[in-house]
DNA sequence: CAAGTATATGCATCTCTGCGCATATAAAGT
DNA sequence: ACTTTATATGCGCAGAGATGCATATACTTG
């Protein structure tokens, strides 16, 4: 089991595009939009408030990156997050922002 | 302290943008270089074997994302990783590439 | 102060990706 | 079979960012 040891320049190449997929608002918010459970395509484009077209193109990226997973009822199309880690990863991303934010807050008011 | 709201459009673009910074090979090569510790700019292009103008640039990134923080001596320029959960971030991607990339494996050899 | 070394930056280019528009596919109902 | 509803895709454009080349800045030494 390979723990802390260099990666390849493929493993690299892996890593960053999964941070790609993720550096996208409007990715962000589909998968934010799925964390209380499963939606159909015509509900997330509700939610996220962007065109069907470019709605169903990002659940298509979501989707080949395994971060989320497809279920196909009738005419709809359910997505889920089937990737497990994506939550934690969100929570680390936010605590991390979350702090620096604080210290420039801190720096816009010293005294 | 907000642990599971919803974020707000601002928030997802930061935490977009951070996502964004770390989805380049060559700055995941720089910051896999500083795990064991700090180093200047010319050991940096050494080790990712990047033009110095180009390794220059993406500390820069890094640091103005608070990833990477700099300390000058002299002549030199030292970065080191000054963002805690960059590790754990790395950890949990590497992760789950892993999985994701030994069920595929899997497929290809069903039994 | 001149020369050399370490690092940063301006500029041009090239690629990649997100978006809007229109249209295609798929499934259900009439 | 035709229409309607839900979802996906082809195409073109525009903007962002990564890279290379040259050059600028900063510090040190003679």
């Amino acid at each position: 089991m390979p723990k802390h040891r260099p990666l390849s320049e493929d493993a690299l190449q892996l890593v960053a595009a999964r941070f790609a997929v993720l550096a996208e608002p409007m990715r962000l918010r589909l998968i934010q939009a799925l964390f209380d459970g499963e939606k159909n395509v015509t509900e997330l484009v509700g939610v996220t408030e962007g065109t069907q077209a470019n709605v169903s193109r990002h659940l298509q990226t979501l989707t080949a990156a395994h971060i989320l997973a497809r279920r196909k009822e009738g005419l709809q199309v359910f997505y889920r997050i089937s990737d497990p880690t994506i939550p934690k990863l969100c929570e680390l991303v936010c605590g991390s922002l979350e702090k620096s934010l604080t210290r420039q807050i801190g720096h816009l008011a010293p005294e």
